[in-house]
DNA sequence: AATGAATGAGAGTTCATTCAT
DNA sequence: AATGAATGAACTCTCATTCAT
C-alpha cells in the first residue's frame, strides 16, 4: 500500500472543523471568519481551502457530524427504552441535547438539505446528511409502528407526516424555549426545563391513544 | 416650520420599507444592501438614513408592521369565528398567511425582541413589536379560556405556557412545511397544504377536550 | 428708518456661533457637525447657511472673536500694570486664559490667517482677525519699547522678531503644558501651573536686561 | 512555512508608509485616504490592511520613524559637537530638519503619545515612540548637566522642566516660522532662517550663564 | 502538501451643502 | 427670512477566496 501519510486528510478535516465548531459556538457562524478558523486551527488560511472547498463545506461537514450524533443518540434511545412514552421522552432529550451541542446547525440543515434534484450543486456532505436524516426517519417510523401495536399511540396516525410534523414542532418548541428563556422565566414563572417538559407532554397527547377505563 | 409638506415623513418610511421588503423577499435580508434599497426605492442612499437610523431600523419597522398585521388578522378571526375549533383554524391560517407574506420576520422577532431590561439599546419599533406581541397573547389567552368554558378544550391546560408552546410548535410546523416542501410532496405524497392541515389537526388534539359519549 | 428687524442678523450669528463654540469645546471642531450646531442653536441646518457661508466661516467668526477678547485682555493688562515684569506676567496670563477659553482657535489662526495676497479666498473674518492681530502686535511693540527705556529689557532687542518669536514660544509652551500634563505631573513632579510659571520666567530672562550691581 | 519570502514584510510596511508619507506631505494627513495610499503605493486597499491595522497605525509608524531619526540626529550632534553652544545649535538644527521632513508628526506625537496607563489601547508603535522620546530626553539631560559643569549654563537650571519647556518653545518657534513665513519676510524683512536664528539665540540666553568680566 | 501574499468587490454609514418653497 | 428635504461623494474597513511557489 505504499507510504502511509502521517496524517490522513480526515485528521486535518477534523482539526479544522473542530476549531470552526468552537468558534461557531462562541461567536456564531456568520461572525466567524476563515481567518479566525485558520488561527484557531493552526493551519494557514490557504490550507483550509485544501481540505474544504469553502466555508460552506466546513459548515456542511459539521451539520453532517451533528446529524450523525443525533442518529446515534436516537438509535441508542430506542434500544434502551422499551416503553413508547420512555422512548418519546428520550427522543425529546436527544433533540434537546442536539440543540445544546449544535445550536446553529439544525437551522442550516433545514435550510440547505433538500432533495432538490434540479439544483445539483449540493456538497457531498449535504447529500450524506440527507441520508442520515432518512436513517433517523426510518427508526422513528418503526418506533411509531411499535407504539401503535402496543396500543400506546392512536391507531389512525399517518406515520410519515407525523414524523415530519414532529420534527418541525419539537424543534420549534426547543427554539422558542431558547430564544424566549427570559420571557418564560419572568412571565410564565417556569424554568426553561419545566416549560419544555410541559410542551413535550402536551404534544405527546396529540398522538397518545386515549386511555379507556 | 416649513410652510408645506408635500408628503408626511411616514410616506417616505413606507416607500423605503416597502422597497426593502420586496428585496428582502427575493434576496433575503442579509443579501440586501442599503444600495439596493436606495435604487429600488428611488431615494438616494443618504436619504435612507434621513428616515431610518440604519438598516436594522428598516428591518425593525417591517417586523413591527408584520406583527401588527398578524394582530389584526387574529383579532378579526376571533371576532368572526365563534366556535373554538373554527377559531383555532383561523389562527393557524393567520400564521400561515403571516409566514407567506413575511417569511423572514418571525425569526427576527424571535431573535431580537426580548424583555432584556438590561440592554436598553432596543429601537422604538422593537419595543412596540413586543407590545403588539403581548396584545396578541392576551387575545389568545381569552380564546383559550373561552374554549375551556365551552368544554372544547381540556380544563387543566396551563394557559400561558400553552400559548408560548403553540407559538413555537406552529411556527416550527409551518417552517418545516416550507423548507421541506419538496420532500413532503415527493415522499409523503401530500401537498404542503394537506401536510399542514394534518399537522394543525394533530396538534389541536393535544389540547382538545376528550369527547364523552 | 423703516421697520426694524426684530433681531438683526448679528444676533443670529452670535447665537449660532455660541452654540458652535460650546460644541467645539466639548467635542472638538472636527467632530462637531453642522447638524449638531443646528440642533444646539435651535435653527434649522439650512438657516445656518443663511448666516454663514459654511462651517469654515463659523470657525473664522469664533477665531476673530477670540482674538478680539485676547486684544481686550492684553490692552487692559498693559494699562493696569505699569512695571515691565508685571506686564509680561499679565500677557502670559492672557495667553493662558485665551488657551483655556478657546483651546482650538489659536492653531486655526496660525494655520489660516496669512497675508497671502495671491490667494484671495480669505473670508472677511479672517482679514479682520489679521488686523486685530496687528493691533495686538502694535501694543506689544510699545510694551517692549517702554521696557527697554525703563532698562528692564535688553536694549539690543529686535522688537518685531521678538514679538513673533514670543508668540510662537509662549503658545508652544502652553500647548505642551496641556498635552503633556500627565507627564509633567508624574515625571517632573510639578503642577501644570508650576511648570508654566517656570517656563514663563525662564523665557523672560532671555530678554531681561542683566542686573548690574 | 513558506519556502521563500520574496520580500520581508518590513519592505511592504516601508513601501506603504513611504507612499503615505508622500501624500501626507502634499495633502495633509486628514485629507489623505486609504484609497490614495493604495494607489500611490501600488498595493490594493485590502493589502494595506494586511500590513497595518488601520490608518492610525500607518501614522503611528511614521511618527515613530520620525522620532527615531530625530534621536539619531541629536545623538550625532551631541557626539560631534563638544561646546555647549555648538550642541545647542545642532539640536535646534535637528528640530528644524525634523519639522522640514516630518512637519505633521510632531503634533501627532504631542497629541497621542502619553503615559496614559489607564487607556491601554495604544499601538506598539506609540509605545515605542514614547520610549524613543525618553531616550532623547536622557541625552538632553546629560547635555544640560555637562553645560552646567562647563559653566556655560546657569547652575540653577531645573533640568527636566527646562527640557520640556524647550521642547514646547522650540517647536512653537519653528511652527510659527513656517506658518507665518510670508509675514516674517514681508513685515520683519527677514528670511525665515534669520528669524529662527534670532529666536534660537534669544532663547539660549535664557539658560546661558551670564558672562563675567 | 502547504502557505504567504494579495485582492476584488463591496458593506454600512457620514456630512457639508444645496434648493425649492 | 427660514427651512424641510434631499443628496453626492467620500470614508474606513472586511472577508472569502485565489495563486504562485
Amino acid at each position: 500500500m505504499g507510504r502511509r501519510k502521517k496524517e490522513p486528510p480526515n485528521i486535518h478535516r477534523e482539526n479544522i472543523a473542530l476549531s470552526a465548531h468552537k468558534l461557531f459556538m462562541s461567536n456564531g457562524i456568520e461572525c466567524t471568519t476563515m481567518n479566525d478558523i485558520a488561527k484557531e486551527s493552526g493551519y494557514s488560511k490557504a490550507t483550509l481551502y485544501v481540505y474544504f472547498q469553502n466555508k460552506e463545506e466546513i459548515i456542511a461537514f459539521l451539520v453532517l457530524k451533528s446529524m450523525t450524533k443525533l442518529d446515534e443518540y436516537i438509535t441508542l434511545a430506542l434500544e434502551n427504552q422499551k416503553s413508547t412514552k420512555g422512548r418519546y421522552d428520550m427522543i425529546c432529550q436527544g433533540l434537546l441535547e442536539y440543540q445544546k451541542q449544535y445550536p446553529f446547525y439544525f437551522a442550516v440543515a433545514l435550510d440547505e438539505i433538500n432533495i432538490d434534484f434540479k439544483n445539483s450543486n449540493y456538497l457531498p456532505e449535504e447529500e450524506e446528511t440527507y441520508h442520515v436524516g432518512e436513517e433517523i426517519n426510518k427508526k422513528l417510523q418503526q418506533f411509531i409502528q411499535e407504539g401503535i401495536l402496543a396500543n400506546d399511540l392512536k391507531p389512525d396516525i399517518k406515520i410519515l407526516p407525523t414524523i415530519m410534523a414532529f420534527w418541525g414542532m419539537l424543534s420549534g418548541l426547543i427554539q422558542i424555549s431558547v430564544k424566549k428563556e427570559a420571557y418564560i422565566t419572568q412571565e410564565l414563572k417556569m424554568s426553561r426545563q419545566e416549560f419544555l417538559k410541559y410542551g413535550f407532554e402536551t404534544l405527546y397527547q396529540s398522538i397518545a391513544a386515549e386511555v379507556r377505563e
